[in-house]
RNA sequence: GCCGAAGUGGCGGAACUGGCAGACGCGCACGACUCAAAAUCGUGUGGUCUUACGACCAUGUGGGUUCAAUUCCCACCUUCGGCACCA
């Protein structure tokens, strides 16, 4: 009898649930580490191979930082609420909580059947009255709070209100909605509605109408990173804009410091360089133009004020407000077309036509502020309404887009940076000096740009000003599956519930659908109102309003007095490493960000950042195998030999093939329509081809972890795993290579047991050999450990293995330590030999070895000499040896001799301890 | 178009700070055990030439720096990811 792997791995699993062995609590005389994956939507899929890849890796990270000495917070929990189970809901009419709930409970059991170290005590699940209680409350907390410039924080709303009370909305530098400025007296004389309407302008959380993005097909509005080319992210439904009132997040007003916090966290450099073009912060200057005739003003942004000379023309966006009032009216029918035929544009036609030019000219004239030139102002599409002010200065010379604009309509075209040819294309670089441009000539462009800034503050026709990419966030969605809004409205305007009024629940409704007027489902529900009635928000929250969070929840998941206590955020304060996707960069990552900096600023949380480090695990792809059916037949060529035959070649289930042969009885079996088939062989076996692809059930290629936890025991799972490659890469998966790890983990347990396996450890005292073999190899592992090589810690446990197993050495002075180091990996089989070894605790909580020095220094060092940089053969030496001693020796050898063929080295370099070149 | 990451045997990958390219594993070949198979164990395994000793070539391509380059620099090609009338 070999190991036996199900009924160990059963057995742990139950002792460690029964001991509650992964509980954790606050200790305070302990230094804490808080180790987080991405919250999973529990899909009904279920898990396949890929899903536990970043698991195992941060599991692995928390039992090491545990036998290391920390209090290691590793919860997990559910993103319960979101799309698929309410598109479920409504084609099957079970309701979303039911189907979410059966998930959950597959996700579970297909979790604890690889062995995680989770505290399942702290599970949270969004869907969970008791959990989205506290989204509520943020929400509140958000109502009520403005954003400060002057102090760059959150402050309490009424904090504004004191001050408008006092000296009316004078001074005010806050982030906010434009709207009419107005005295102490002004707003004392305001209705409610009137103040009311002039706080939404400031509120962190605020409802606006405003253009959103509308997807029809899913019945909701999306927020700008749920929105990809026009479609949806989920689904792939086209995208329209439509006017509509919803809620917003005031995330603009933290754009900076989102930006600025990117310097204090480690995250890889390319999901930092999404983050930062996502906010896109652009610096230059906004100036006004004045209309000819006309007492209107044109304010543009230009982050390339230097080149202002080069200004011909103007663009205004179709929907600027100033597009119709200066319109003359001998193009006033031109305009009104123009702008008809841009409403009507989808986004997605919208951004297909990007290339062509299209405008209107207006018939209007704006004074250039420096030269004093009429110059006219067209309309256009290229110009976004959304960005900037909504109009721009052209600059062909120096702009690409102006540039096709100018030549389209035959507009000039000046030159100011020199260093391209405009008569080819524009030159967009910001490296030149100016021409053409009065008081600025002769400068390099920053130069310039700084001089241009000076003379428009000092005429006072504009400023310096910073722009931000960044849009608020649409936190409405029209659906039924999400959390309610604590929201009711009295005369139209819109109130927070009393904080003792939450959670509030979400509403039973007869059907998951909108109401035949377009109410979105909420408005179904039976007395949708306050107890005084009035009527409840209809409107839910968007998914990452539960995911904003829910790692500060995990600190204290049971408290129903706070969303987190003081002292449980004081100890735990934030996520130290945090392993998921990279696909969350601009959503998930960015929101939490915010979220966790308004939590920050009103005193909630101690940490302004919310996950220190952070590691992205790179997607399991799928390898898919391939039959070769000849055309119009039901025969198929072994893949060598496709090229002599039309064939056509088609996905067959991963399952069925073994090192890309076939399975033919299970190929006839595995569909009716190929009972019949033919095969044509090559030595006498059926070859499929390959190729790598997304893992997904249309390609055959999906991999269950339960069928190899089955087959080969989850400890080998977890190992190979790891085995793959770089926890961060891109890989395929192919199962083939398990068998290695597999005959590891048996290699492991033989060398605790005898040839009829019996246990059999002795108490002898090992060999220097031995102690080298086992302090390197603890060595190597830690190292690799901290800079998240799994991979590699994974061979060199291989290597100590076979080394050990070469030496037949089979004592406890050995096998101890290196029990203790494999456990994070392999749990299981670890646990049962620290067991068999007399231990009567668990190895979860046994100290990590430490290295002996002497054990890993070598006293002996085999030397490659090297001829010209080619290494010819090696010569040990002692480790210590002098670096004259070293070349000494080595000149002396015969082989040194050969080399030199009579002639003297020219120059010998010894790098001691690693290398020997001769340059001959 | 812009930004980021990556290109190493038949395959996954290793080489951490410029210092023996290919660790470890898969696959493959041969051998041992076996009546046989599976399992297990052993040996070999980048390419070309050579009976052999060995020599030469080789980390996407082409240059460069260096005693020495998978690693640093420049140009280009390919793949993947992100952004894209953002003024």
């Amino acid at each position: 009898m070999e190991y036996n792997f199900n009924e160990v791995e059963a057995k742990w699993q139950k002792i460690w649930k029964e001991n509650k062995t992964y509980s954790v609590k606050v200790e305070k005389d302990k230094p804490k580490f808080y180790v987080l994956d991405m919250f999973p939507y529990p899909s009904g899929a279920g898990l396949h191979v890929g899903h536990p890849l970043g698991y195992i890796a941060s599991d692995i990270y928390s039992r090491y930082k545990r036998q290391k000495g920390y209090n290691v917070l590793h919860p997990m929990g559910y993103d319960a609420y979101g799309l698929p189970a309410e598109q479920y809901a409504i084609q099957t009419g079970q309701h979303p909580a039911t189907t979410t709930e059966r998930n959950i409970a597959r996700y579970r059991q297909q979790l604890d059947k690889i062995g995680f170290s989770y505290d399942w005590d702290r599970e949270v699940r969004t869907c969970e009255p008791e959990y989205y209680k506290w989204t509520q409350w943020t929400f509140i907390q958000l109502y009520k709070s403005w954003f400060n410039k002057k102090t760059n924080k959150a402050e309490n709303i009424n904090v504004l209100v004191d001050y408008f009370n006092e000296n009316g909305s004078v001074n005010i530098d806050a982030a906010c909605a434009e709207h009419e400025p107005f005295s102490a007296n002004d707003w004392k004389n305001m209705s409610e509605a009137e103040q009311q309407s002039i706080l939404m302008n400031y509120r962190l959380a605020y409802l606006s109408e405003t253009h959103v993005n509308w997807c029809p097909a899913l019945g909701t509005v999306l927020a700008n990173d749920e929105v990809k080319e026009g479609f949806s992210v989920r689904g792939n439904h086209p995208v329209e804009r439509k006017k509509m009132n919803q809620w917003f997040l005031r995330i603009t007003a933290y754009s900076e410091r989102l930006l600025d916090g990117l310097d204090k966290i480690e995250w890889s450099d390319s999901l930092k360089e999404i983050q930062k073009n996502w906010i896109g912060k652009s610096e230059g200057a906004s100036v006004l133009f004045k209309v000819k005739d006309f007492e209107f003003n044109i304010e543009i942004f230009t982050s390339r004020p230097d080149t202002i000379f080069g200004a011909t023309f103007m663009v205004l966006a179709p929907e600027h407000e100033l597009t119709l009032k200066i319109t003359t009216k001998e193009f006033e029918n031109q305009v009104l077309s123009y702008i008809n035929e841009a409403k009507k544009k989808s986004e997605r036609e919208r951004i297909s036509e990007v290339k062509k030019v299209s405008g209107q000219f207006t018939g209007a004239y704006c004074i250039h502020p420096f030269t004093g030139e009429n110059i006219p102002v067209y309309i256009s599409d290229y110009v976004l309404a959304g960005y900037g002010t909504g109009a721009i200065m052209a600059v062909p010379a120096h702009d690409s887009r102006d540039y096709d604009f100018a030549k389209h309509f035959k507009l000039p075209i000046i030159e100011v940076v020199s260093g391209g040819n405009i008569e080819v294309e524009s030159y967009d670089a910001k490296e030149g000096k100016l021409i053409n441009s009065d008081f600025i000539n002769g400068l390099e462009v920053k130069d310039a740009i700084s001089k241009v800034l000076l003379k428009i503050e000092e005429v006072g026709i504009g400023k310096k000003q910073i722009n931000y990419r960044l849009r608020d966030a649409i936190f409405s969605r029209q659906r039924y599956w999400g959390e309610p809004f604590p929201v009711f409205y009295k005369n139209g305007i819109p109130y927070v519930l009393d904080e003792d009024k939450l959670p509030l629940e979400l509403p039973a409704v007869d059907a998951y659908l909108p109401t035949e007027s377009g109410q979105p489902p909420l408005a179904r529900a039976k007395n949708w109102q306050t107890s005084d009635g009035y009527p409840l928000e209809c409107n839910t929250m968007p998914g990452f309003a539960g995911s904003s969070a829910y790692y500060i929840r995990y600190m204290d998941p049971r408290n129903n007095k706070a969303l987190v206590a003081k002292d449980a955020v004081e100890y735990w304060r934030n996520v130290d490493l945090y392993i998921g996707g990279a696909e969350h960069a601009t959503g998930h990552l960015i929101y939490a960000r915010f979220w966790n900096k308004f939590l920050f600023d009103i005193g909630l949380v101690v940490e302004d950042e919310p996950f220190k480090k952070l590691i992205n695990q790179g997607m399991i792809q799928g390898r898919s195998s391939f039959v070769y059916r000849v055309k119009g037949s039901n025969k198929f060529v072994s893949y060598n030999l496709r090229k002599d035959f039309d064939t056509m070649p088609i996905h067959v289930d991963v399952y069925i093939v073994h090192n890309d042969i076939l399975d033919v009885e299970a190929f006839r079996n595995w569909n009716a329509e190929y009972k019949t088939a033919e095969f044509v062989l090559e030595n006498g076996n059926y070859v499929c081809g390959w190729e790598v692809e997304k893992m997904s059930k249309s390609f055959h290629n999906v991999v269950n972890p339960d069928d190899l936890i089955e087959k080969y025991g989850a400890d080998t799972l977890r190992l190979y795993e790891m085995f793959l490659g770089p926890i961060e890469q891109a890989k395929p998966w192919d199962t083939n290579g398990i068998e290695g790890v597999f005959r590891f983990i048996r290699k492991l347990w033989r060398l605790f047991h005898s040839r009829d396996n019996n246990f059999e450890v002795t108490e002898e005292k090992p060999t220097d050999a031995e102690f080298k073999i086992l302090h390197k190899t603890i060595k190597k592992i830690s190292e690799d450990i901290e800079r998240f090589s799994f991979n590699t810690s994974v061979s060199a446990f291989m290597v100590c293995v076979n080394e050990l197993t070469d030496l037949k050495c089979n004592k406890r002075e050995i096998l101890q330590p290196l029990v203790v180091t494999l456990s994070s990996f392999a749990p299981h089989i670890c646990e049962e030999l620290w067991h068999l070894l007399g231990n009567e605790t668990s190895v979860v909580n046994a100290k990590f070895p430490d290295v002996i020095q002497k054990y890993v220094e070598d006293d002996v060092k085999v030397y490659p000499v090297s001829f010209n940089g080619k290494m010819r053969f090696t010569i040990e030496l002692p480790a210590n040896m002098k670096p004259s001693e070293v070349e000494a020796e080595v000149l002396k050898t015969k082989d040194a001799e050969k080399y030199l063929q009579g002639n003297k080295p020219k120059k010998v370099i010894v790098v001691p301890g690693k290398i020997v070149n001769i340059v001959v």
